[in-house]
DNA sequence: AGACTTTTTCCGAGCCTCGTAAAAAATGGT
DNA sequence: ACCATTTTTTACGAGGCTCGGAAAAAGTCT
């Protein structure tokens, strides 16, 4: 049911706007953001003023400008004590911690390895405020007050429900359906987003493109198999639609046995763990239980890249699970570039042709094989700058609705 | 990149409001708009007599109305000849017309079964042209003027480009990339949409349900295998995602050989010419060029269930190569109820178990296994009352846009 | 016929955007 | 030093939209 609009919903609109805007060009200026926007001057400035007054820009102080005629511009930027996110990142025996000030940059960072397997939903908040409290102090906030985090995105491995604030299942933890969520937002009074990290990965583009690349796709390969999907400029996956499991497409019914419990999933081929499984000898239905290190994987891509034989078969198998379930994906929706990350995507020289063999053979009339891939070698920083930038648009919408009004603006 | 409102913006955004509410409610009155769409009494009035003033809506004489006390209502209602709009089906052998007014009765309906298979993008429009005429024709308008058709959806077999108006391939013409949406928009002046009959399914429910299914996918199997899907309030492909092709989704590598020149699709499986290849011990790469009756259809179910042997296998096959086909689709989207339709619909009784057995098998933790199956027996009647839905929200778009100015409104 | 009830219209206030005019703040030339 | 020039920003009035409350309209009930 469509719901009506305003006066004020204009101006909230328009100020989500010219937010948006500074977020794409860092700096601006109350003309730029006319001209960008298509608000007329006087609106631009006004609201580009409003924003001022509210502390969410600031006028910078110019040391450094060019000696034009005319008055000199006044240039505009994100005010970076306007809030503070944090990030928090799950993984397999580790969580990490990153806060960032109002205009995206990074104000510290802890990564701590610890055993988290064991914990239950109460510990792991504990855990997690415990490293928030830390990364603070960095700051030279006291721990008791003073920059206060109004936007946590976690990122976890695994899949989520971002509506409830809920971890369903994730590789780091033994339990399940860990509500972490609601009790964060509790004890920090910020709005928590509780997210897949493939699925957050096409937010590392929100403000960079220019619009261009409306749909791509982000793969990574490693321990598991993920993706994120942005189409049609929205991403796919968050709210209504949750974490989508690309690495648990089926790709052979009955096939080679996944960590999930099914068999035949992408992942039982394309995964770290398949790919040694494979190469290795060991039987498909063996589910192994450590971990494979980026060395041993970088090992094996040397095996392949070699010589022929079972670790060259290995790649050649995931690739063309890859490629199947990428082609059944573009057979939903149209072909789209994609963006390979993780360990696996260091060995994409040894994938890339299976992967194109395997979209050719799955998908209508081959189409979509020749779409263009390319590879983000950092999946940390990735994920770092895709959840920040999910934190950061929360508040942004905040700020966009929260007027002022006219009567209390005036003192 | 967002792009700014004013406004005249909200005036047309609280006009779409407007008609949504009418569309759903069929009458109302100037309160209830009010209360239906949260505007106030002042504004909902106001935008209820401009539409009236323009001729979009009109106030009903009310012969029979309940004699209660106070001012009496005044009875808004679609103005029926405010447009009119067609439905344009394109289907093996045969191309059907309907025409429907604004209020979305339908007023002409013409079948013509005709070789097609033939034409090229020319002689198709000029088909469809003699078609429009015709039904013009039966509604009392003279061929040359009165009652023009301002807005036409094309629904048709196989798969579309609604952006450009494209039928890229069907399986009722031997041509490709069929340019039909613009001549067919020149000669008439309508605004036109082509678009695969199933993906546009879902848009029956479009003013139906109350809000509450916001989720759910339509999966017809008959002749082939589609599928629309309606995910967040949104109908999936359109502008930015072409057709899901549903029924060619990988099923087994290197499987069945499919119409579609691929192998291993569910269509492959599931389209009823392969279930009766399946069933009559045909090979499984044999391509049958014949169309399957109903009535033939109807004879392998009554043996699949009055004994075991072939045709009751075959019927499994197909269950579950659609229940692996929405098991990997419920890995990507989060599960959703599901209608069936068209000529295998008639025989869920023989597929279901296999159906949510293959859902089973292949999505994480077997979920989206009990999600809720219903049936709609009259495909056509279905896709008529879909792309019309479609054509008349195309046209409410236009009229919620097109503001009269007050100046003009004046006289 | 007058009281009562319910729906609709009318009118002024408050926002918001827009276009134009005025102000502000620099440089360049004499 | 001073004034013209240039460019950016602010100020102001007009017009459109929604809103709330008052007034009008159009019936029924007694």
């Amino acid at each position: 049911m469509l719901s009506k609009t305003d006066a004020e919903g204009v101006r909230a609109h328009n100020r989500r706007v010219v937010l948006n805007h500074l977020r794409r060009t860092g700096i601006s200026t109350r003309r730029a953001i006319s001209e960008a926007t298509g608000l007329s001057m006087s609106s631009a400035s006004s609201i580009a003023s409003a924003l001022v007054r509210d502390s969410i820009l600031v006028e910078m102080q110019d040391n450094e400008r060019d000696f034009r005629r005319g008055r000199p511009e006044r240039r505009l930027v994100l005010r970076a004590e306007a809030a503070r996110v944090a990030v928090v990142k799950i993984a397999v025996g580790e969580i990490a911690v990153r806060l960032c000030s109002y205009d995206g940059q990074t104000l510290a960072h802890v990564r701590r390895e610890m055993s988290i397997a064991d914990l239950d939903a109460d510990r792991l908040v504990d855990a997690i405020l415990e490293l928030l409290a830390e990364v603070r102090a960095m700051t030279g906030a006291s721990p008791t007050e003073g920059g206060t985090i109004e936007s946590i995105t976690v990122a976890v491995q695994g899949k989520t429900d971002p509506g409830e604030g809920r971890i369903v299942w994730s590789p780091a933890m033994r339990l399940r359906d860990l509500l972490v969520g609601p009790p964060l937002a509790e004890a920090t009074g910020a709005l928590v987003a509780v997210c897949n990290d493939c699925s957050l990965m096409p937010e590392s583009f929100r403000w960079r493109s220019e619009g261009r690349l409306q749909n791509y796709a982000f793969v990574f390969i490693g321990f598991g198999v993920g993706m994120g999907l942005r189409v049609a400029g929205r991403n796919f996956g968050g709210q209504g639609v949750s974490t989508i499991e690309f690495g648990h497409i089926n790709h052979i019914p009955g096939g080679a046995a996944c960590r999930c419990g099914n068999r035949g999933c992408v992942e039982a081929y394309a995964g770290d763990y398949a790919l040694w499984r494979r190469a290795r000898g060991l039987e498909a239905n063996a589910i192994l239980a450590r971990r494979i290190s980026d060395a041993e994987m970088r090992q094996l891509a040397a095996e392949a890249r070699s010589s022929e034989g079972a670790a060259r078969e290995a790649f050649e198998e995931a690739g063309l699970a890859i490629g199947y379930g990428l082609g059944r994906i573009f057979t939903l929706i149209d072909p789209l570039p994609i963006v390979f990350t993780g360990s696996g995507a260091q060995a994409i020289d040894l994938l890339e042709p299976a992967i194109r063999r395997g979209i050719t053979e799955s998908s209508i009339a081959g189409q979509g094989a020749d779409v263009e891939f390319s590879i983000e070698d950092d999946v940390d920083a990735l994920v770092f700058e895709a959840a920040a930038n999910h934190a950061l648009a929360g508040i942004d919408e905040r700020f966009a609705t929260a007027t002022t009004p006219k009567a209390e603006a005036a003192e």
